[in-house]
DNA sequence: CTTAAAAATGAACAAATGTTCATTTAATAG
DNA sequence: CTATTAAATGAACATTTGTTCATTTTTAAG
């Protein structure tokens, strides 16, 4: 036997992507080997290469699509609700920390992997995933730039406080486990909070304010 | 020539960390072999297997004693300055946050490392590098707990709060680079003003607080 | 100066690596 | 039903892997 019944070509590369998705994210790009993965895909080594022409594509495939899907869905659940013109930048604010959050939480394996094995991406490779997440890191700096200019926030510097505030939510994926003490919307708000504060305008944050000058 | 000349053992051991330091750091450790270390550090392979048993040894040689160090440094800048019972939670988080960003930016290497390739650490390694960083991660949680006695700070939940605290401030090597538009000092100052802000008491933080209850 | 320990060498080993390929089977289009 | 294509097999390939070891050289102690 050499080919299961009612198996189709496009359901392989899923579970390939699937598979390869866990052990990278378990083990690192460069511990796991092909065989591990076909393996786990209950296959030989040689059939990954029907759907990939190397390891590294399907790493790259792996964060392209996580990539692209972030991006997307941010689309979907940021623009139709309501126009965004409208909004105020705190509204928008609120908007993208739940999202972040949620987004994370859902698939920690995902954006684990998009993060720490970025190293093992080929130049060119690298060079996309990177402007992927440039494109999301734009959104929050945008963000951050409409609240200064409608004088909801106040920060030191727009690409500091974003790149702070990213670390600081995706930072959620390393210790967040599904059943413990706290749930998904309980760490939502917890950080949607000191996202928030740490924005906070000065009159309105004396105590932050005393401390700044405190540092002069 | 097999031995060079007025070379000590003790130098080709730290050689050989700080050569692996950078490799690992660069490629990850499951992407760096014994040949490219020996090749760094200007030897042949067998030399290393004079100071290490294994590659694992290396990773956790480096690992532990970059966690260790970071405790000392931690416990030489904090207490001999002034007697830490007198001093307010405020000032400790100050002193704390300096100490880390500062630390963390002199050091990109090793604390990128120790954050990055936990995974490929064995069992019984692992469990001891995670009770260092648990010591350290103590340290904030003390000073949070201690905010919160005093009336200085505001939080929801001390270990989320300190986990989000130490991502951010964490994150800083992540795009810190030491020719950049910033000194470390505006740096430190900049993350100083957010986690402070962040942990601002409500009745000063009223625009957090509107948020707040917004919220629910 | 002699001698034992420490350090370095580089060839060698078995195992594992990513990938290829001739072959066989299942799916599908005509 | 037939012919073609897509998918899967598993043995095989050349490299590379971490580690060992007999040997040689340097260091340092008596």
């Amino acid at each position: 036997m050499t080919r299961p019944v009612g198996i189709k070509g496009k359901q392989t590369r899923q579970r390939i992507l699937g598979s390869s998705l866990k052990l990278f994210a378990r083990s690192g790009y460069a511990a796991v080997s092909m065989r591990e993965i076909a393996e786990a895909v209950g296959v030989g080594p040689g059939a990954l290469y029907n759907h990939f022409a190397t390891k590294q594509h399907i790493l790259m495939a792996i964060m392209e699509e996580h990539m692209r899907a972030l991006l997307a869905a941010y689309a979907d659940k940021a623009s139709p609700s309501s126009p965004a013109k409208n909004e105020t930048a705190t509204a928008k604010l609120e908007a993208f920390v739940r999202f972040h959050i949620s987004y994370h939480i859902a698939l920690p394996d995902a954006v684990f992997l998009s993060y720490m094995e970025l190293r093992a991406l080929e130049p060119e490779n690298f060079k996309i995933i990177e402007n992927l997440r440039r494109d999301y890191e734009a959104i929050l700096k945008q963000i951050l730039r409409l609240g200064v200019q409608q004088k909801q926030m106040q920060l030191d510097d727009i690409h500091v406080s974003a790149m702070a505030i990213l670390a600081m939510l995706t930072g959620v994926t390393s210790w967040f486990r599904q059943q413990g003490r706290l749930s998904a919307r309980e760490i939502e708000d917890i950080y949607l909070s000191l996202v928030m504060r740490s924005l906070a305008l000065p009159s309105e944050a004396k105590l932050a304010q005393n401390l700044d000058r405190k540092m002069a």
